[in-house]
DNA sequence: AGCACGCCGACT
DNA sequence: GTCGGCGTGCTC
């Protein structure tokens, strides 16, 4: 006898429409079981999603096709892992499938049974062989490793987080951060003030309570994974087996990922440490979530649906424990939260476990604001700064200066004419680099040799206007006698060697390999002052930098990006959490350099005073009717011509009012993007905004089908962007 | 998204 | 005469 199957295939637009597909299949196939299917003349990997009522009529049941072969060696998909995935297709609006089929490691969609079997085995013989040795070994390592004493705050912190797991909140709210089963956990700890060993002894807790639990650790970028990473592995290293502990990032090559992610689906794996991709992996006995860093923007999926892994952790913990007997927590951590989660927290949704002292004496580098108007307007630095640069490198210390912006200068202008080196493609300037004398346009990659004279009117006098990290690097060689040539002596530290400047950025990191030698050479202290992009400002534990200094960071203030004031206060408190890691070395100081040193923004920041700055923030936004206390979705149209693009979401925008919930939502007119065209393709897009999110959910939902017949000539595509960053 | 089918320009 | 450009349209 047939079985009818509705199966979730990745096919993004029609499935609007039709969120399953019907199948024929020989036996009953469980929801969540991973198969192969026909799919027009390809052969794709689907998943059962469950029964599918009988085509009701001979032309429709003529079209089923059968499915081919179910990849019988794996256990389904649980059904915590297809709920999450539900849930996100829903609220980002998209298709199940495409999201279910993108959480998937891209290998397993090329795999046939055979090779998936064999890999299996392979790896469950590493496994195995490993545990043995683990076996062996454990007898003198049965306990976690590398233990340090906690300090107060922390086990004030762990206990508080261990003592709430009762249930609360509204089970009826269709919020994704509401209806909370067992409550998320906002950790909001200084910089320093050991946060990493916090999430290390949840771990090492609910490991030890289960033993076949399963924890989810995430960090923001790739970059900051292999620290970690180390550290777990020490701490962890008594836990028998080879995938005890795995990451997930997209980093890792294909076959790497597919390993991971099997380890995490089969159970074997014990702890999961991976970027935001991995709050989609398999992991059937979840019981932690660790989201570090919470409030970086990294978390935001900028691609397909546009989900924020941060909230689909919070989502996913309240999921698993409301479907599993056993509960799972959320832990969320940050010097600096999201104002989001700030405000969870003063509402009472969010438990607040705060940890406001740095560790090991190591004091709160000292902020000074120095204002930029008592000297001339093109002056780089204040010469104090100068000043106690100088006097960090008598003392062999070092210095972290940075700019949010690489290349050499911003723009090239001709003096004569007025002539700006635009690029072809994009409505954006292209950036001088200095070093290979290049014009590189910084969206679309465009990369040309610097002309020798303006392109208008040959005027020879072209000039660079305002500043990058590579003029900085230069200007502040100068400026201190640095001289990169053998036989000048220039300066020199205490020992009579020459003085490093070196800069860190994504040119100087672009090859693979070459950012683990730079932050290398920047721990043994080969480098004495490190110039980069807001690269450097994050994460990194270097040890004897004692001077932090933010070169220009004014134009977040005035910045047309309501977040912006957010992720400047942050950055900056991070970076200040930079100096004076090592507390041997006293006088750690944060430099920043403003023309409106009088600005609410950095008074919080010398006050080290993120609730202040948070409540100011709330208030503001509160008051603007913005985010959190506000609702938003984006429609983000491209196209060949800037008219359609905006012809579509006028066309959008004019159905909408037929849509249910439409007196419930604020619909704005249609705008070009910031940066109107990217490599030939002009954007347009359109806020929605409730202070409902139900109703702007139920807007959206109700409006998608629609604009899907909004047929726009020269349209390349349109998407939407619920709860986006930056607008 | 793929991948077909389909209708018009420069090549062995 | 065909190879191939990418414009619509379908996928159980």
């Amino acid at each position: 006898m047939d079985f009818w199957i509705a199966i979730v295939v990745a096919t993004p637009a029609h499935s609007g429409v039709v969120p399953y597909l019907t199948y024929q299949s020989e036996r009953a196939l469980a929801p969540g079981s991973l198969v192969r299917v026909p799919l027009g003349a390809r052969e794709v990997l689907g998943i059962a999603w469950g029964e599918a009522s009988a085509p009701d009529n001979a032309a429709q049941r003529g079209k089923t096709k059968s499915v081919i072969a179910s990849l019988d060696g794996l256990p389904p998909l649980d059904a915590v892992w297809r709920e999450l995935v539900a849930f996100a297709a829903k609220y980002y609006q998209r298709s199940i499938g495409e999201v279910a089929l993108s959480a998937l490691p891209p290998q397993l969609r090329e795999i046939d049974t055979a090779q998936l079997a064999r890999k299996q085995r392979r790896q469950e013989k590493r496994q195995s062989t490993l545990e043995q040795v683990a076996l062996q070994t454990q007898k003198n390592s049965i306990e976690p490793r590398d233990l340090v004493a906690l300090h107060n705050e922390q086990v004030e912190a762990i206990t508080q987080f261990f003592s709430k797991n009762t249930a609360v909140g509204a089970p009826h709210n269709t919020g994704i951060d509401s209806a909370i089963a067992s409550q998320p956990a906002l950790l909001f700890g200084a910089t320093g003030s050991g946060k990493t060993e916090v999430y290390l002894r949840c771990v090492q807790e609910v490991l030890a309570n289960s033993p076949d639990a399963q924890v989810l650790v995430m960090v923001p970028e790739i970059n900051l994974t292999p620290q970690l990473e180390a550290r777990f592995r020490t701490r962890f290293a008594h836990l028998a087996g080879a995938q005890a502990l795995v990451s997930l990032h997209s980093g890792m090559t294909p076959a790497q990922r597919l390993t991971s992610w099997l380890a995490a689906h089969m159970g074997v794996a014990r702890i999961i440490l991976g970027t935001r991709m991995a709050v989609f992996a398999s992991m059937p006995a979840l019981r932690l979530i660790i989201v570090d860093e919470e409030h970086d923007a990294s978390y935001k999926a900028q691609d397909g649906a546009r989900h924020s892994a941060r909230d689909l952790a919070v989502l996913r913990a309240k999921l698993c424990s409301e479907m599993n007997d056993a509960p799972c927590r959320v832990m969320l951590g940050s010097a600096t939260p999201s104002l989001e989660s700030w405000q969870a927290c003063l509402q009472g949704r969010y438990q607040r476990l705060s940890m406001p002292t740095r560790v090991g004496n190591g004091a709160n580098a000292r902020v000074r604001v120095v204002d930029m108007r008592q000297y001339p307007k093109k002056t780089l630095f204040a010469p104090a700064l100068l000043a106690a640069i100088l006097d960090r490198v008598a003392k062999g210390e070092q210095s972290l200066i940075f700019l949010n912006r690489r290349g050499y200068a911003p723009v090239l202008a001709c003096d004569a004419c007025g002539w700006k080196a635009a690029c072809p493609h994009c409505s954006a300037f292209r950036v001088f680099h200095k070093t290979d004398r290049t014009l590189r346009c910084h969206h679309c990659g465009l990369t040309e040799r610097v002309p020798r004279a303006c392109p208008d009117c040959g005027n020879i006098d072209i000039a660079p206007i305002g500043r990058g990290t590579e003029k900085i690097e230069e200007q502040l060689a100068t400026a201190l006698g640095i001289y990169t040539s053998a036989d000048a002596p220039g300066l020199q530290r205490p020992d009579g060697s020459a003085v490093i400047i070196a800069r860190m950025d994504a040119d100087t990191t672009r090859l693979k390999g070459s950012l683990e030698v730079q932050l290398a050479q920047m721990h043994r202290g080969e480098v004495d002052i490190l110039v980069g992009t807001q690269m450097v400002a994050k994460g990194h534990d270097f040890r004897r930098i004692t001077l932090v200094a933010a070169v220009n960071p004014d134009s977040a203030l005035f910045s047309s990006d309501f977040r912006a004031p957010e992720r400047l206060f942050s950055l900056l408190m991070q970076a200040a959490g930079r100096a004076g890691r090592d507390a041997t070395l006293a006088g750690a100081q944060m430099w920043v350099q403003t023309y409106y040193p009088e600005h609410a923004l950095f008074t919080a920041l010398k006050a080290n005073d993120y609730p202040g700055f948070a409540a100011d923030q709330l208030r503001e936004r509160a008051q603007a009717g913005l985010p959190p206390s506000s609702y938003q979705a984006l429609i983000r149209a491209e196209a060949r011509s800037q008219e359609a693009a905006q012809a579509f979401l006028h066309a959008a925008s004019h159905q909408a009012g037929t849509v249910a919930a439409f007196e419930r939502v604020t619909l704005y007119p249609a705008v070009p993007m910031a940066i109107a065209r990217i490599a030939n393709v002009e954007r347009a897009q359109m806020l929605v905004e409730s202070h409902s999110r139900t109703a702007l959910q139920k807007f959206l939902s109700d409006w998608q089908p629609i604009l899907r017949g909004c047929k726009t000539k020269g349209l390349i595509r349109w998407a939407m962007d619920v709860d986006p960053l930056a607008i």
